[in-house]
DNA sequence: CTCCTTAGTTTCCGATGGAAACCTTGTTTC
DNA sequence: GAAACAAGGTTTCCATCGGAAACTAAGGAG
């Protein structure tokens, strides 16, 4: 049972997907979509910063790569709820760690991020 | 014992961080140094498809972000060894599932994307 | 009649990414 | 002694991408 992908290959299409999924704004989404469907401005909402056009453009490939179902209801105004698919279930854990890391890390990246810039270089 | 930082606040330093680390390339970075130290042309090339300079910026922040350390050694020409720090370590096996999750799930997601092509839609 | 809601799309502009060329130091080849 | 090659970058140029803001559609409230 040889794996035939190999992230590392520039033509192998796991590299469209890591591209997808290495994305602060899919992240973000994906990370909060964990907690239960959620609605578009909702959604725009909680993820401070990000832009309808983004949100927008992010859970259009989302959903064509299977990580999020969209679902529109005829209310008035239209509703339309994202949530996970089982797919995208799958790959919430090491999101949520991803996006969390930093949380529990910063104060290392910053205490980093002086002592290089203290040092003298060049 | 409350958490300071919240990735989902747009001025939240942490999200600079998250930025950082949810980029296709920092990923296949930081996964590749988990084997150990590398040079800068063999990332080059086990990397396919990255370019000098993204290569080149892409180590300088994480070097910057107290991720990966940089040794330079006078040999003839110059070589220069990347590494991990042990910050570093703590994220390679969240960073390593997001990598590889891709290679495990790609039937999947390439199956989703010819589903959602087929669809008609608009 | 006007404003507000949801869920987008469109437009415009500045920032980013990739390709390719150039740079520096030093060694080997012709 | 000129050319080529090696490592590790930087620079230049252009196309694409992201963000801000405006606009669309369909209906409800005041």
């Amino acid at each position: 049972m040889d794996q035939p992908y190999d992230v590392y290959e520039e033509r192998c299409p796991t590299r469209m997907v890591l591209d997808r999924l290495a994305d602060k704004w899919a992240v973000l989404i994906l990370d909060r979509l964990d907690a239960g469907p959620v609605r578009f401005n909702h959604l725009r909402r909680d993820i401070s910063g990000i832009s309808q056009k983004v949100l927008s453009q992010t859970l259009k490939k989302l959903e064509r790569d299977g990580l999020v179902s969209r679902a529109a209801f005829a209310t008035v105004p239209v509703t339309v709820e994202y949530a996970l698919t089982p797919l995208g279930q799958t790959l919430t854990e090491t999101v949520s760690a991803l996006a969390h890391w930093a949380e529990r890390n910063m104060a290392a990246v910053l205490a980093a991020q002086r002592a290089y810039d203290a040092a003298p270089r060049g």
